[in-house]
DNA sequence: TTTATATATCTAGAATAATAGATATGAATT
DNA sequence: AATTCATATCTATTATTCTAGATATATAAA
């Protein structure tokens, strides 16, 4: 079992403390039914385009981005980029990791 | 098993995102091993006072007492008054639920 | 090779959090 | 009842976060 040093966790919980963060990462966990269906790509493997991100939330395209940059900084979401476009996904393991630390921590 | 609605977690993580506040769960665990003992009261059973916390951390009575209002607030710690002093311990309820929610919503 | 599109970064203002000094409160002591 | 002690609250300053508009970059399309 892998644990996280303090300085992470709480990291991790700064971003957690915000709730359109919190909601991106819930509705990554079902992209099929949380987003429409990408054009150049028929799949969710790579997770979701920041665009369907941010107009599922309403807040400003660079806001966005930088919510996606701080939990990308922290190991929470993946980004892959094909063509224009930049999809995150979530990073399983470290939310994984993340609870088992809170788990064993606090 | 029992769980938090979205905004009481957004606000626990909150309180979970500064090393001071985590550190005070944490040493509040075990309070033998992290205090010396009471003077009115010979057990720890309904936690530690502010003073003690105050000097674990180093930082100012203000600080350290609006730190653990915040905590009460969102139920992470428990308030007990002994005559002058006020005592603060786990919930360990709220905190197993935080995690259950953490694991459930996340 | 200009233009359009998607995302990232820069800059700045508003909102919130961190922090401590001063003061208030509540309980014990003199 | 005046004093002391522990804690809470008030007030103010500084630091950080939130948020968006403007601009830059990277890629694709024309």
């Amino acid at each position: 079992m892998l644990y996280l040093c303090p300085m992470d966790i709480v990291e991790i919980s700064k971003v957690l403390s915000n709730e359109t963060r919190v909601n991106i990462l819930k509705w990554l966990k079902d992209p099929e039914s949380n987003f429409p269906p990408h054009q150049d790509i028929d799949h969710f493997d790579d997770g979701v385009c920041v665009g369907f991100i941010q107009d599922k939330t309403g807040l400003s395209q660079s806001t966005i981005s930088t919510y996606l940059t701080a939990m990308q900084n922290v190991d929470l979401v993946i980004p892959t980029r094909h063509g224009k476009w930049t999809y995150y996904r979530r990073n399983e393991k470290v939310i994984e990791t993340y609870i088992n630390s809170l788990s064993k921590e606090l």
